[in-house]
DNA sequence: GCCATATGTTAGCAATTGAGCGAAGAAATG
DNA sequence: CATTTCTTCGCTCAATTGCTAACATATGGC
């Protein structure tokens, strides 16, 4: 069993019971008392339980039972390098933009486990939430119109809220990305909110992954113009280099 | 049983009966009177309880800072009773404002199985969340500052969202109530989106349980004057009642 | 083979609890 | 009001249990 299957089938006995004992689980997976208290240490770092003598109780402050969980998480492994590419990027104190994407949601978490007094703006109620503990961060909500199926705040008012204020990097993914038709998204409302996301910073940021290149989506956001760095999480072909490099945007990939 | 969990029952019980008996604990619970003292002694330390020979009771002057999970869990009923009252006087089709206060998610709750085609405006996550999938309404997030441990957004962001709109009926609860200060919360920012959301209807509805009246918290939020219809969970002393008729103030609880 | 991660082992330390006892606080009594 | 009686409190000690930290040992990817 892996460590990460226990720790979820731990946290899923928590929301069940409300509580666990130490002893207990390290009867029942088979492992040292240690192993378990080590995993509680984890999951109390990550804000979901209290620990207590001799076991833990689940932190109801955090546990917001989602309706639906759209956790529609492809391409995990990609999402995370491109992250880690993101974190080394940011300093402490920086202020930031991050869209409703699930890319914007691995960045934010690696961002709370590494950086301090970030301040972070968001339409993304997930970051929202997953940010909520982050302890000396200041964490903006644009508002808006709640888009059901995305967990996304949209529209007139999440624009106008962005354009009140101006950040160190705005980092914003897409739906698709080619030659002909610049960076899309499948929703006009997304595309625009993310089109005055770009207009709020200096340091334009496209976090996306390899697997929309060379594809359209419906709506435009911008073009190569609009945009200072390209993360993806693999070297892209060389046309695509060849591309970027007339347009003077840099882009990273991991190394090997 | 954790000693975690001992201690968050016996503040569940004071926050529920306002005192506890040391000997009663102790039986209760099965362990010696030292061990509850012990958990009281905590329990002062942190703010919650006063001790006194034989027993304690709630710090009258923090039972508003009470941890969000255990204040959730209190006077539920009471709570259910309000949201009743509250999708009574709704019709489908109208504007609400609604408030990040616990009162407000019960509400949001009891409406969502009810209405239709409803519009909200609102400060809560939690809100937000729980209405994410109401289908044919309108849901809308004020942004603003994420404030930390009560799950709601807030700041002058909030109030300029706020002052965009008009709605049909403004919802909001307090912290205290009482003769010579009115309409008080415990919380600054609180209490400033709480005086706009005012400010942006002709019908405002003040939904608070009994217990908070002859309460003073921090700020005050405004008086009756600002105020259309008082909801509550059970029949006000005599006292109120004229005071409410002073300020032509209707007041409503259930029957019975 | 080397690094990172996960897990086990151990020894010393810390926290929780219960028991006993004298002191202090309430309550009853004259 | 003084005295007695009973309860509760605060303290210390001891036993138990759990915790921390450091080191050792796999395990698996590169």
């Amino acid at each position: 069993m892996l460590a990460i299957e226990r720790r979820n089938e731990i946290l899923e006995k928590l929301q069940k019971e409300k509580r666990v004992v130490v002893s207990e689980l390290s009867k029942a997976y088979g492992v040292t008392e240690e192993t378990i208290r080590r995993d509680l240490e984890k999951l109390e770092k990550d804000g979901y339980v209290i620990k207590s003598y001799g076991g833990a109780v689940l932190n109801e402050n955090m546990n917001i039972d989602m309706p639906f969980n759209i956790r529609k998480n492809t391409n995990v492994v990609g999402k995370q390098k491109i992250a880690e590419l993101v974190n080394s990027m940011v300093k402490d104190g920086e202020r930031l933009i991050l869209d409703a994407s699930s890319t914007a949601v691995f960045i934010a978490k690696m961002l709370k486990e590494e950086k301090r007094n970030l301040t972070i703006i968001t339409n993304s109620i997930e970051i929202i939430i997953e940010l909520f503990d982050a302890q000396d961060w200041r964490v903006l909500s644009t508002g808006g119109l709640a888009m059901e199926g995305s967990l996304a705040l949209v529209g007139p008012q999440t624009d106008q809220m962005l354009r009140s204020y101006y950040v160190d990097k705005a980092i914003i993914s897409c739906k698709g990305f080619d030659m002909e038709n610049g960076i899309t998204d499948s929703n006009e409302l997304h595309a625009r909110n993310k089109k005055t996301m770009l207009e709020r910073s200096g340091c334009r940021i496209l976090a996306v992954d390899s697997s929309k290149f060379g594809h359209t989506a419906f709506t435009n956001i911008g073009d190569l113009e609009n945009i200072s760095m390209i993360i993806t999480d693999e070297k892209p072909e060389e046309k695509w280099l060849q591309l970027f490099d007339r347009y003077h945007v840099e882009c990273v990939w991991p190394e090997e």
